[in-house]
DNA sequence: TAAAAATGTTAGGTTAACCGAAAAATTTAA
DNA sequence: TTAAATTTTTCGGTTAACCTAACATTTTTA
């Protein structure tokens, strides 16, 4: 029903793009090459193919620009990858594994999964504290049991 | 740190081999392309690689089994499918769109996000009763309003 | 049981995305 | 301001995983 759109990797490089631009300012090969360490040979390669695609401009030698229709998808890609941080760290995943397995699940859900996703970490973040819920989760993490199971039992 | 083994390729069709082998028996590379939507040739490239790699076993023109190396493959992944299956179906994902996206994300999580991923399935599911929290959840998924805010505004 | 149908394999091709080596352009610094 | 260093591009390769067309084998059936 709803195809993907872009590549894995059309989708790094515009988010990749994206967080330099943000972060340090200009964005050169280079930059590109060691963010998403490849070789810049790759990036240059696939400059060419995002220009012709009319995500991005690019002088030979020069430096690179998302087009709005560029930034369109890099700020689609980067909240997704947001939101599957936080969702991560709710489950009390590690921030570096975080960051990994969100680069990988950004290119891979579909739209109604991720809003599902955004809606949890929403209504965690959204809630007046801490939710009892989580706690107990984590509590259960870590013993294997329910808070409650004393009285149960 | 933890480096992946086998290409989501080759994890599909280990699983494709043992859902086939344990839903109708034999397997043959027809069954094998019908279920994973690929063309006979290439099935038979990849049974060529699997075999070498000591994963099945397959003589030309014959069925196809898992050896236990591939079996211990197959079982991972189909674990990981269906504990991303029950959370996916926790979210309130459609089946449909949870089996696609199942799919995808049990090649690419690292075994932490798992493991997290498997307890709170748990968590959820060896409660004794449908927990509140998920009820609120979806509550907030329909009305982007959490069910004590009555009380509180 | 031999011809037809179905299934499986071989051979050759395509594409995306990476790479290294070498050439070209730009930047730095002596 | 030119030589050296750095950066970027070009060029030619590689690999994984798919494909189609053609051929081989097996199975079905008349």
């Amino acid at each position: 029903m709803f195809k993907k759109k872009f590549s894995s990797s059309v989708e790094d490089y515009l988010e990749a793009i994206y967080f330099i631009e943000k972060e340090r300012g200009d964005v050169r090969t280079s930059d590109i090459a060691s963010f998403l360490k490849h070789r810049p040979p790759s990036v240059t390669e696939m400059l060419d193919k995002l220009s012709k695609k009319g995500f991005i401009k690019h002088e030979k030698y020069g430096k690179v620009s998302l087009t709005p229709q560029g930034m369109r998808v890099a700020e689609e890609v980067a909240s997704r990858h947001k939101t599957l941080i936080s969702f991560l760290e709710l489950l009390g995943v590690d921030r570096e594994t975080a960051e990994i397995d969100a680069c990988k699940m950004e290119h891979v859900l579909n739209r109604r999964t991720m809003s599902r996703l955004r809606k949890l970490v929403e209504f965690v973040q959204t809630a007046p504290e801490e939710p009892e819920w989580l706690k107990h989760y984590r509590h259960f993490i870590k013993t294997g049991e329910h808070v409650e199971c004393k009285k149960r039992v």
